[in-house]
DNA sequence: TTGTAGGCGTTATCAA
DNA sequence: TTGATAACGCCTACAA
């Protein structure tokens, strides 16, 4: 393949002539311009991008850290952050981890040994603590909330967006509410738990531990928890579904085939605003999923081209979407 | 940050000593390679990849063209795709290219610039012909049947699995079978059609107009051919639904919404297994999606591991997994 | 088993 | 406006 040099030679001009022309710097008379590309042309040329990466220390891509591609949750975030690169035409390097610490850590050490420019960790294993030992190789921003550390972090209120769900429901006048939790040592599941204690005592309700369910992550899990909750002497009158409105369709289906009616014997709010739930009825906290992964690609943007290192943290707002399952 | 001249002069040894290390070559001593081990460790020295990959040609890297990641049938591919680099240590470089061919194009382009080992094109508006032209830089693999070409494919028969899907209808018993197509433009939608025309020949059927549906895409879709059909003088008893089981979901939650029977008044069979459509009971085509990712990174591997360019044309099965919507 | 030296293909620097 | 030359950091004949 031909090289910078041989165009040069050919073109009767130098290397660095040819490499003004490869990147619009000025002072170039358009006689060589012409003429280089001309050669350009007439050799098939094309730049080895990993010389002018090795050079210019930078490689125009982004690695992204996500647990699981083929769930609504995630591939809404990919799709925002792909599309955002695409604007910029920046790569992205998609590194399906399943919740293994080693494989983050691996896509961390991109980010020392140069090839990668950043890091969006959508959902992630590792302590902050571990995460900030790599700020040193480049920006890196997390879709958690982490507090106010030295990497970045596009997140929205786990706690806050769960009491407003079950708010909604204590305005409808549900007072026995039943809560399906998704992995039960997930980032965002502890907080939840103690907003839902928080809400219970401002509420003055007691709790009932048989209407805690965990690991509540599929259609299939949905459908099981509305068995459960049949088999109860005493049932909720409502269920808060917080890993995905999948897992609420999976119960609604199911409670239809048992002649349940929602909401009238059991109200049914869930997360995430999917095409699904939207069929169905559903009512749902939006939580902005798309805005996320623009929002992350935006921040990791911004802080590479300006070489910035100030940690940013921005916070997403969610919305609860009103329709007819309560 | 250090680089390999001053770990080896730190360790007292040559560099390609250092590098022998780094690579795991044979013929190190013990001494030297303990000595040049702990000023790697003492300096937290990473190789520079950029460098790497100038020299040896390589990035460990392939792109992935797919219009979007967000739709079940993508995203699942996607995953294949991750779960079996993640194993080769091999790199993803997602191009969501929203069905626009010059993304598309620039995504080859990186295979001439080097950036990548190979490009696997999920679903693509070029050419045959025009992606042939890109076969000179690395592999290729094409997630379509398009034939003997010169790059290699993993794919599914669309005639024939559609085709199965129209025969098992049939053979249940139905004799008035309406057709779901998604995009009307698609690579495989045109062949659909041709197995639709087929199968009503061979079955002595007439071809009805009103029965052929375009554009389903979203559950939002299946809903409102559900109402077009209720409009229908003369309705199909059964329907095929070619774009995902998820539309034929959004059709049967608004069938039951109307008190539509199915199957009894509406037989319905549809594409992918989804989880929504297992929970459904919904009847469908299998087409091995999973196995399609895992399939593709296989063979573009393979071919730049042995830098063998016999392109490689890989059928999947699909089945038909029966449920009761049929 | 070890080291020297050349080369990968670009961009950056600085002088002209 | 142009060009010679030095990086960038690594691998790999080839020689010892």
């Amino acid at each position: 393949m031909a090289n910078i040099k041989e165009i040069a030679r050919m073109a009767g001009v130098s290397v660095t002539t040819v490499s003004r022309v490869l990147n619009n710097h000025p002072y170039v008379s358009e006689v060589k311009r012409t003429a280089v590309l001309n050669t350009i042309e007439k050799l098939n040329y094309t730049r080895n991008m990993n010389a002018v990466h090795l050079i210019t220390g930078r490689t125009q891509a982004i690695a992204v850290i996500i647990p699981y591609t083929n769930l609504f949750y995630f591939s809404v975030i990919i799709a925002g952050l792909a599309q955002e690169a695409l604007l910029a035409q920046y790569r992205l390097v998609l590194c399906q981890t399943d919740y293994r610490t080693e494989e983050e850590i691996k896509v961390l050490e991109m980010l020392r040994n140069k090839e990668i420019d950043g890091v969006v960790m959508v959902s992630s294993t590792m302590s902050s603590e571990a995460i900030e030992e790599y700020t040193a190789y480049g920006p890196i921003v997390v879709c958690q909330d982490r507090g106010e550390r030295q990497f970045s972090s596009v997140y929205i209120e786990h706690y806050s967006a769960f009491r407003s769900g079950l708010q909604y429901l204590n305005d409808k006048g549900y007072r026995h509410i039943g809560y399906c939790e998704g992995r039960p040592h997930g980032s965002s599941s502890s907080i939840r738990q103690i907003a839902f204690r928080d809400f219970l005592e401002a509420t003055d309700q007691p709790y009932n531990d048989e209407w805690m369910i965990y690991n509540c992550l599929t259609e299939e899990d949905g459908a099981r928890v509305l068995h459960q909750l049949l088999q109860m002497k005493n049932r909720p009158d409502a269920l808060i579904i917080s890993a995905g409105d999948h897992i609420a369709a999976g119960l609604i289906i199911e409670a239809w085939k048992k002649g349940i009616r929602i909401p009238e014997d059991l109200a049914v709010i869930g997360f995430d605003d999917q095409p699904i739930g939207r069929t169905l009825g559903l009512t749902t906290v939006d939580n902005q999923l798309t805005e996320m992964g623009i929002s992350a690609f935006r921040i990791i943007y911004d802080q590479i081209q300006r070489n910035d290192g100030q940690p940013v943290h921005r916070k997403l707002e969610y919305r609860i979407i009103e329709r007819n399952t309560v």
